[in-house]
DNA sequence: GTCCCGTTGC
DNA sequence: GCAACCGGAC
């Protein structure tokens, strides 16, 4: 079972990430949207924008003019696109929970999780970023990093679907949202800055557990 | 030029 | 299956 002391690891060489980062739940699911294929960087920026909008609540973000919020999110990459999945998501809030994050996240998980997949720019990454930060269900969010340094170890194919990458995760870890969402973070930071397009192992606190690691003579030695 | 905590539409 | 969306960082 790679995947549990991979945690232990990752836990141990970057300690508790304590995400999500966001001030509020209505900041954390527009979080989950702009971050769609976009550097977080450029989304805390976004998010500023939004946030001297008065925008980061449901109803007031559901009726901006569409325009006005693209320019106030132009930062976070595709601005047109998000700014539509942004107020489709507000609208869903707001038809169906009167406005009310707290009304949401009572409702039953598996039934709130089909209905964001059934929302415009809602896919299965987002709805679990949603489901385990904001209604603390315990997801596993299975993203490009997550497939990545799974694959790259020999875990699973990383061209595999969504959920079956999921349950490869999920079924070989307690069902402790805290400690998925811990997972996920900490499987982000070391995808920023070692499991990229061009892997950077060296250092990596993952890097022994690499498939033939030791075998190799043509790694640098750090004694 | 490549890549970024994806999703949609063709 | 694959291009479009898009600006910013390297």
């Amino acid at each position: 079972m790679p995947i549990d002391q991979a945690y232990r690891r990752l836990l141990e060489a970057y300690g508790p990430q304590h995400w999500w980062p966001a001030q509020t739940p209505m900041e954390m699911i527009v979080g989950a949207v702009l971050v769609q294929h976009t550097a977080w960087r450029n989304v805390e920026r976004a998010i500023t924008q939004l946030q001297a909008a008065g925008l980061l609540e449901p109803g007031p973000l559901a009726r901006a003019p569409q325009e006005e919020l693209a320019q106030l999110i132009r930062v976070a990459g595709p601005h047109r696109v998000k700014a539509r999945r942004l107020q489709c998501v507000a609208q869903f809030i707001v038809d169906r929970y009167g406005g009310s994050l707290d009304a949401m996240f009572a409702d039953d998980p598996q039934t709130l999780r089909a209905s964001l997949l059934g929302v415009h720019g809602i896919g299965p990454e987002t709805a679990d970023c949603i489901m385990n930060y904001g209604a603390g269900a315990p997801r596993f969010v299975v993203d490009a990093y997550a497939r990545r340094v799974a694959g790259r170890h020999g875990w699973l194919d990383a061209k595999a679907p969504y959920a079956a990458v999921q349950q490869w995760f999920e079924s070989r870890l307690p069902a402790d949202a805290p400690l998925l969402g811990e997972l996920h973070a900490l499987i982000v930071k070391v995808g920023v800055e070692h499991c990229r397009p061009t892997p950077r192992c060296a250092g990596c606190p993952l890097e022994c557990m690499l498939p033939g690691a030791g075998s190799h003579d043509d790694e640098p030695q750090s004694h």
